[in-house]
DNA sequence: CTTATTTAGATCGCATACGATCAAATCGTT
DNA sequence: AACGATTTGATCGTATGCGATCTAAATAAG
């Protein structure tokens, strides 16, 4: 059966994209290149660099049946009695949206435990459960490992590190 | 009707979680303080600062119905006058599973046309449509909003990006 | 004490990302 | 021509992220 493509892409507007050659430099910095449309965006090299660092550290962390983002939250366990909902949303900026399916889902796979604060039934308090524990210890090794991974000077990646964090923060000042 | 909270945490494992204290130190390249649970981790720096570029872009994308994501394609084509489904993915580091969806929203807004190449019909040519265009003029000065926002020095930035741009590939070679 | 406001999570819909798999077209070899 | 291997997108299921909205609990006001 030929010609009968998957998506054939009906009519499709055709269009005249003559309309290119616009400036373009998002976040620019620099003159760019026609083969390199973002050359100049820094906003796109972090984007580039968290797609690297998640499929690196998917790789590692597949094995233990572990999300990048699970892993995220079972170090901040690691390190505490218990957090919030809240406080975890603090470390991790990120808001209850996104963090409540995320903790059921790790409270169905056993890795942590959720439980109304007795004092004020409105707030939850998750903590590291046996299996959590037990995965934490296992991975500890993975950060060293992606660590290896990374043909560069440590204190390179010391300052590069220090630099994000400070664009982090501007970054988070505007949205008010 | 008192006591029944929308999601009221059943059985739940309580679990020993005195498992904690565990190094945790990931990508670390220093010691950590036991509030900030990722003081040392760049591949966190670097997530953080990619969520809060997103925040950023979105408000200012938003209005003109676009996401970040799309906001790349249409840079992508506004330097060429067509591009390939695998072409697309080598610039912006993805895969068809997912641009293939993106791409079809973007043609059903109308920002893009798609269009299978008649010498291999095997792929799918996406250029910028009328209406795509007429968006990439208007978001034109986005990019320039946001590194005004960012209150650090121009050198600064481009010293990062290219530190950041070393290590992506850096990350990039292992995953094989 | 009762009502309005605030706060902490939860829910819903949509848009990325990606592993795994599939289909169609092309290419290479015979 | 024919057939197997490769290439290019597409499809599906799952896991983030987030805007908008909701509920219940706690607090403030009267």
């Amino acid at each position: 059966m030929p010609q009968t493509h998957p998506d054939p892409i009906d009519p499709a507007l055709t269009g005249p994209q003559a309309a290119a050659q616009l400036a373009a430099r998002g976040t620019s910095v620099a003159p760019g290149e026609p083969g390199k449309p973002f050359a100049n965006m820094l906003c796109f090299s972090v984007y580039a660099a968290q797609l690297a660092f998640n499929r690196l550290y998917k790789q590692l962390l597949a094995p233990h049946g572990l999300t990048y983002l699970q892993y995220l939250v079972l170090v901040a366990l690691a390190q505490a009695e218990d957090r919030t909902v809240g406080e975890l949303g603090e470390v991790l900026f990120l808001e209850s949206n996104t963090l409540t399916p995320l903790l059921k889902r790790m409270e169905a796979a056993g890795l942590v435990s959720r439980r109304r604060d007795s004092a004020d039934e409105r707030v939850v308090r998750v903590a590291l459960a046996p299996a959590g524990a037990a995965v934490v210890a296992q991975v500890e090794c993975v950060p060293l490992d992606v660590l290896a991974a990374i043909d560069l000077p440590l204190g390179d990646l010391h300052q590069m590190k220090s630099a994000i964090d400070r664009l982090s923060q501007e970054l988070r000042k505007t949205p008010a």
